[in-house]
DNA sequence: TGTTAGCACTCGTTAATCAAGAGTGCTAAT
DNA sequence: ATTAGCACTCTTGATTAACGAGTGCTAACA
């Protein structure tokens, strides 16, 4: 167990290493004034949090830097939550008061303004589809062979897809189809859409429908979207203010890590509900292998779910990231969801 | 007007510093085979090339680089068209054959393949939805006081908006508004549509629905879509490569740029039909100050257009690139207008 | 026994110096 | 008109030296 007095030298060297980016000296630790002790005492006590692996060096003769051990410990047991100024208060209430009517307006702003206030990047994972349900079938006939199919969701999402109708296919016959996929698939989730068609659907159309086999292969197509939602990125150049990303190779790294999709999802952990903060290595991806990740869920009425993620260097202002975290995480939720109760 | 022998050291010059990226000196020029004269002559009449503006010293005792008047003057009047390996031509085919069955899918891989084959940065602009017309207006009631509103186009695009429903609001008034809507605006531009609704329609429904002016209201926000086509990005680490951009700053502005949808879009100059190239400054934006834009529109059907943009340093190959960006422009063009026609 | 002052030592940073190499411009010879 | 020769310029990279920040250790101190 770490005694009082390292746990203080811990934190002020987290601390100060967070707001200078630069390696913390005894000297340097023993000038703030509610420390007591003389930069020698500091110097042992440094050297035995370094053998404990909550510090290191950079160099055989350089002040200390807290290791991925030490900014674990730091946020374990030393985080404390911060207070917010008025500025950055009205800045929340500017996109969590009405006026922006789009749900996706407002997350695409709390990306913005996230990053922002944190200087660091924000990623928002929309609301998973999955779990909205079918409330509306439409066919669209463009030409003689195509049309456009439509579902429309009890969450107002849409989802549409051209698709080719078998020759001869006429009105009547779509006015059918339509029917049927309506009568079977309302209520039915996204999720459950691909197995419902194939499974049942598909064989009540082939019973009403004589050229319904063509028209299967078309149906398949929407139904099979996107199962993740969407991705909305505030501030992805903030890092370049980090000087860790003064070198060109890890900007380049963590850019190209942007740009793939997938890579970005698997930064979150939507398992976890609570706020969640990967440090380094712990998000187990070389591309951010000096970056933290913060992340937590939204929640849009009762089972709609998203995530925010705050990306920023392993040293980080843990403390303000998380309290803004969890601003914007309870006022989103709170915006959205009573966007979804007054029908919008 | 330059003599033949300033032309040929001209071409080399600017060859030589895209392929090497390294200033050009006269005893570099002199060993190129098709060069007869010494490295002394050469010198004079870089000397001369320089006085007119051609080519510049990055200091005293440097070989020549290109200026932006020299590359002006290269595109101009040396560039000739180049071939393509059979490699490149499989990479097109492979979008440009059917099996890719969405007009975005295609879309986007073609942003991919051309920047991976010039390894610069590509943008690709969707087709302007303007002049889309209306096929389908439909109204999908979720609560009840929200729908979706929805509108189909002849070509598939699809439009959708959550709106509020006025209080009291029944479905056989949703079934007159769709008669009423689809009625008068079948056909009308996207364009025209804003238009039309405020002077015809939004007076039709008043007579006919008793609350329509609240549902006026709605109606008007899904009108106000984006105009411009959406952006599709290749490559966008891409510039890392270049020598150019070891600077940080240098590939922070372009970075931050490429977040500005507006400034994307002012990179294109779609009153000009034909390929054009804009060098370093020609593009009045200071971020891409020393990287060139080479556009050219791809058309879909008879009157869908998109654009194709590719941006690389001024020291870009051009030859390539604009053999490349005109293949993908009438690749594009056959295989989306294809698409369209077989009713896709 | 825990704390602290003092001091030698290490290492990174910066500036200064130097040599090598590439390229030019000019002059004089062809 | 062309070219060989040469002095001069400027960049690049390596080497060196001075400086400063910080440590670890020892010995003195409370």
């Amino acid at each position: 167990m770490l005694t009082n007095r390292q746990l203080q030298i811990l934190q002020v060297i987290v601390d100060d290493f967070v707001a200078s980016a630069q390696p913390v000296g005894s000297r340097q630790i023993s000038k703030k004034d509610w420390i007591t002790f003389s930069p020698a005492t500091i110097r042992n006590e440094m050297s035995d949090l370094e053998e404990l692996g909550f510090i290191e060096k950079t160099h055989t003769s350089s002040g200390r830097v807290p290791s991925e051990k030490g900014y674990r410990f730091y946020v374990d047991h030393l985080l404390q939550p911060a207070s917010m100024s008025e500025r950055e208060i009205g800045l929340f209430q500017s996109i969590f008061q009405n006026h922006l009517a789009e749900k996706e307006q407002v997350i695409r702003e709390s990306a913005n303004i996230l990053s922002d206030l944190t200087t660091y990047t924000t990623i928002l994972l929309g609301p998973n589809v999955g779990k909205h349900r079918v409330k509306r079938f439409q066919i669209v006939p463009l030409t003689d062979q195509t049309a456009v199919a439509i579902i429309v969701t009890d969450t107002g999402h849409v989802e549409n897809r051209t698709i080719t109708l078998p020759q001869g296919f006429n009105p009547s016959d779509i006015e059918k189809v339509i029917n049927i996929l309506n009568d079977r698939l309302a209520g039915v989730s996204l999720l459950e859409l691909q197995r419902k068609l194939e499974l049942e659907t598909f064989n009540v159309l082939r019973q009403h429908i004589k050229t319904a086999d063509s028209f299967i292969q078309s149906l398949r197509t929407i139904a099979s979207f996107e199962n993740e939602g969407k991705l909305y990125f505030g501030g992805k150049t903030n890092m370049f203010n980090q000087p860790e990303f003064h070198d060109l190779n890890k900007v380049r790294a963590l850019m190209e890590m942007m740009e793939r999709e997938s890579q970005v999802i698997s930064l979150f952990h939507p398992e976890d509900t609570g706020i969640h903060i990967r440090i380094g290595s712990e998000n187990n991806h070389l591309a951010v292998d000096d970056l933290s990740v913060i992340t937590a869920t939204y929640s849009i009425g009762k089972d709609q779910e998203g995530s925010i993620a705050i990306i920023g260097p392993t040293r980080m202002d843990y403390q303000r990231a998380v309290t803004l975290l969890d601003v914007m995480r309870s006022g989103l939720s709170r915006t959205l969801s009573k966007k979804v109760n007054d029908g919008l």
